[in-house]
DNA sequence: ATAGATGCAAAGGGTTTGCACTTGA
DNA sequence: TCAAGTGCAAACCCTTTGCATCTAT
């Protein structure tokens, strides 16, 4: 049978607030916040607490289960790992955040001499196609 | 004679301490956190509010002369607007953020169909000269 | 039985705001 | 004069932490 994910050696347990958290990322299918993921959750577990989610993302995010979405100016967001790799695009009227596929073309060219260059960020931005 | 800077129609007064935190902002030659300013700023006026910096700050980016720059998971620094398009690189090992020159090819391939592209924001990490 | 999880409330950073007072134009 | 600016403290938002309690294993 599968081991259970571990934190810092700590064996992670199953409990209904975790559970309602857990399917709220998998469910989301985008990126959520910590507000966002609570109160996704408190559909089920009405009596949820903001420290527990937190607790929780941070511990999920060392087990490498999600990883933290970093968007310029925003407080991060946690998406499931384990997505090919991807970029964001972010809608300046209802603030959504959607993942977009596909990668620039001609980054190496942009990075001074003497730089390596191990990984890229990217956030286009503008009107969804609801607000647009 | 020179027009003043306004800010919602309002006259931007000149003061000892908008003026020292212009001179860090002028003296610096990089992005400033509104930390940064203000100690920098106290300097000359060792009595400068924090409230005084952000207000001001604000003022400035309103005003156009001042643009925000906005990493990834960091807090808002701010840097004197009129340089031409760019972007950063960061070096992982010693956290400093450097301009790089140009822009990725092929951005709008990216978006889907329906959204409406306005702005991209990249940003390269890795390992600096320095650090290589 | 007991390590791990929970909720609450307090505490910490960063940023904003209300208010009475000061100051530049 | 008097609108704009200032300092201080309180208020906010986001996130973390201490603690007593609860619960999965």
């Amino acid at each position: 049978m599968a081991r259970p994910l571990r934190h810092n050696g700590r064996t992670l347990r199953h409990t209904s607030q975790r559970d309602a958290i857990r399917d709220a990322f998998t469910a989301a299918g985008r990126p959520l916040g910590p507000r966002e993921a609570l109160e996704l959750a408190r559909k089920r577990v009405p009596a949820l607490g903001v420290a527990t989610v937190y607790r929780a993302i941070n511990q999920w995010v060392e087990a490498g289960w999600l990883v933290p979405v970093l968007l310029p100016g925003e407080p991060a967001r946690y998406e499931q790992a384990g997505k090919h790799h991807h970029h964001h695009f972010r809608c300046r009227r209802c603030g959504g955040v959607f993942e977009v596929e596909g990668c620039p073309a001609g980054l190496r060219k942009m990075v001074p001499r003497g730089f390596k260059l191990e990984s890229h960020d990217l956030v286009l931005a503008g009107l969804c196609a609801q607000c647009a």
